[in-house]
DNA sequence: AACGATAATGAAAATCGTTTTCAATTATAA
DNA sequence: TTATAATTGAAAACGATTTTCATTATCGTT
């Protein structure tokens, strides 16, 4: 895929060289739709690559994220997910039932920011936005869950 | 404190009995403006009831929370920390350098909300929204410690 | 005020996710 | 092909949180 060959080829760019094991580790986490934690990355990438450790899995994904290839994500049900870095200023939406994550945009809270900022003699330097709800798939299935 | 009082009265309503541990704990998170991880509970309520164990000020964090009278905290530095929990519609907005929290509200974002998941199919159901920055005392401060 | 049922406590042990250590393996430049 | 240094996985260590358990203390009842 295209983005998980752009990731290698950073990696490689900065000095590290190119492994099986990472190999694994960045196919499955540039194409996923969903953060994943680091025993989900490692169940699916020894799909790949049997022999993967964990601890490399923990290895990997600490440099994805030094290279800003990769963000935490933080979520109700924990906090130690990642998924493929946001491109310029997005926030994320995430489907509350199957995980599903997308970055939006066009988002312009500056006056708000601002406003905020005055009325508590605050200087606002960074924001987290995060959206949670239903993708389309999941709208129907939510319904059905509850009936 | 009143709302330290109002705590107390709340764990006595659901069946909780009021021992001296739990008055040490709520009184110092009920009154701390910064938001508080168990260890700072811990070393801060000792000094009003030094027989305090650690495990009391998990479990009463834990009802604490249940009861939505504190919620935790999410931060780069990490998402194990305890504020009062907010009146209604607020977000918080909190100090990069003092940790320093205020509520804010007044902000409306349904129109967002909407344009964003009539685009990507979704239903929105929940938002976080946080403001990172500097207080007024510690604006000064920060300059201090780049020069 | 004294009692008794039982909720709450703290110390110690267990558990869980993550990090460190280390000897063996492997990628890569020469 | 070789040499070097980065990378690896297994095992041990670690730190934060949870569980276990015997003891203590709260609070409604007497
Ligand atoms: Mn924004
Ligand atoms: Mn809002
Ligand atoms: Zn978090
Ligand atoms: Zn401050």
């Amino acid at each position: 895929m295209a983005e998980s060959q752009d990731w290698l080829t950073q990696l490689k760019a900065h000095g590290y060289r190119l492994t099986g094991a990472r190999r694994a580790v960045v196919q499955v986490v540039a194409s996923s739709a969903r953060a994943l934690t680091p025993v989900e990355v490692y169940d699916a990438a020894r799909t790949a690559y049997p022999a993967l450790g964990l601890v490399t899995v923990y290895r990997t994904l600490e440099k994805l994220e030094e290279l800003g290839l990769i963000q935490r994500v933080h979520q109700e049900q924990g906090c130690n997910a990642y998924l493929p870095h946001a491109q310029g200023h997005q926030h994320l939406l995430i489907c509350q039932r199957c995980g599903r994550a997308v970055y939006f945009d066009g988002d312009d809270l500056t006056a708000l920011f601002a406003r905020v900022g005055d009325e508590h003699g605050f200087v606002v330097r960074e924001h987290w936005l995060q959206l949670f709800g239903l993708c389309a798939k999941c709208q129907p299935e939510v319904n059905r869950d509850v009936s």
